[in-house]
DNA sequence: GCTTTTCCTGACCGTATGGTCAGGAAAAGA
DNA sequence: TCTTTTCCTGACCATACGGTCAGGAAAAGC
């Protein structure tokens, strides 16, 4: 009588629809952060109706918290990656590849879990806990375990791995600024090869 | 017969009143963004009724404009206090030391920020050109220059900035992720060893 | 004291926004 | 085909929010 039924499989439509809206979430929570994201600007860019947008989602905060949980993974997938069995400096340099290479890919992502998090995480505190605490704990741990090997120079492994966050991530989370300073340069080449350089230095003994 | 005179200098009430308002607004601004605040909340946790903060300032964005304006200055000294005669190395471990103590001391000025330059920096994007663009430049020529002088490392000094911007601030605007995964270890001083060990390791020669 | 200026408020307004609902159109199932 | 289910909409509602205004209280000036 309401919703899409949760007990049959998804429609046709039903993909569709539910595709379209968070799509056209993740442009909006993006840029406007959630409160400056309202829902006619949703309905407008997924070109559906409002009230279609209430048929497919409860609510503002469900199309947000099943935004987030749906991107995380893919948020996460490059430090999943990361070989155990690996050589442990090209390990860690790729893995700072490819997190600055998704700022590059999916500045929008970058900025939707930014946006939530300097709010003080309200609609994903838990998810944090359950899902990113584990992964960053056990990577924590490999990074240590490659240090105590004398692999790579002695640090505190989580401050490294904020590092790598804070730096790949500045440039889609600040990116207004970046370009301002930045003026016309390419950014992103300079920025990998200042960042190689970095970690290079960094982590070998 | 509408706002406090222009002309003449500003009353001891208004003093008062104009700092309260701008300490609620920092307060307010820095937790829930531009469009997540609401002149109610001001006016609350300034101690003024609504009515009464709209007498010191025309509107919302008028706040938010006072407050950017009013803390630049204060966010930019340590990078104006760079001392071109002293020690390079040095120098710069010292403007981490403190652009890290100001993400301690200063978290919600650090979000308000963040928050207005994530958005796009929509009320502040003149000022970055005005103000922060000249320092900046300024500042990647000492660094460069410490470079061809061979007193540091060669890198591309505008991504070492951005670096020392992103490790930094990092620790206030992240606070939320942090928090959970160092879960009560103490943070900062484990940073300030990181971040000591990290730009010490990538800009000696 | 009295007058003028500054300061402050309750009541109010227009708009934006999240959300509802009755009912119709379209698709799926038989 | 007919029936049932899914999909969709225009019209509407309640609330939140930025902002206004007439007029009163409190300071400041004299």
């Amino acid at each position: 009588m309401n919703n899409p039924s949760p007990i049959r499989k998804p429609s046709r439509i039903q993909k569709r629809n539910r595709k379209l809206i968070l799509d056209a979430a993740l442009e909006v929570f993006s840029a406007h952060g959630y409160r400056g994201a309202t829902l006619d600007l949703i309905a407008v860019e997924a070109g559906l109706s409002k009230p279609n947008i209430l048929y497919y989602f409860t609510g503002k905060e469900e199309i947000h918290i099943t935004l987030l949980n749906g991107l995380m993974d893919t948020w996460l997938a490059p430090m999943r990656e990361i070989d155990p069995a690996g050589d442990p400096l090209e390990e860690i340099l790729r893995y700072v590849h490819r997190k600055l290479e998704m700022s590059r890919e999916f500045p929008r992502e970058s900025r939707l879990f930014a946006n939530e998090i300097i709010q003080g995480a309200p609609r994903i505190g838990s998810h944090l806990k359950a899902g990113l605490k584990p992964l960053v704990d056990e990577t924590a741990a490999l990074f240590e375990g490659w240090m105590a090997a004398g692999k790579l120079a002695q640090m505190d492994a989580r401050h490294l791995i904020f590092s790598i966050w804070a730096t790949t991530q500045h440039y889609a989370d600040f990116d207004a600024q970046v370009q301002v300073l930045m003026q016309d340069q390419p950014v992103h080449e300079g920025a990998d090869a200042f960042l190689d350089t970095l970690y290079r230095r960094l982590l070998t003994i």
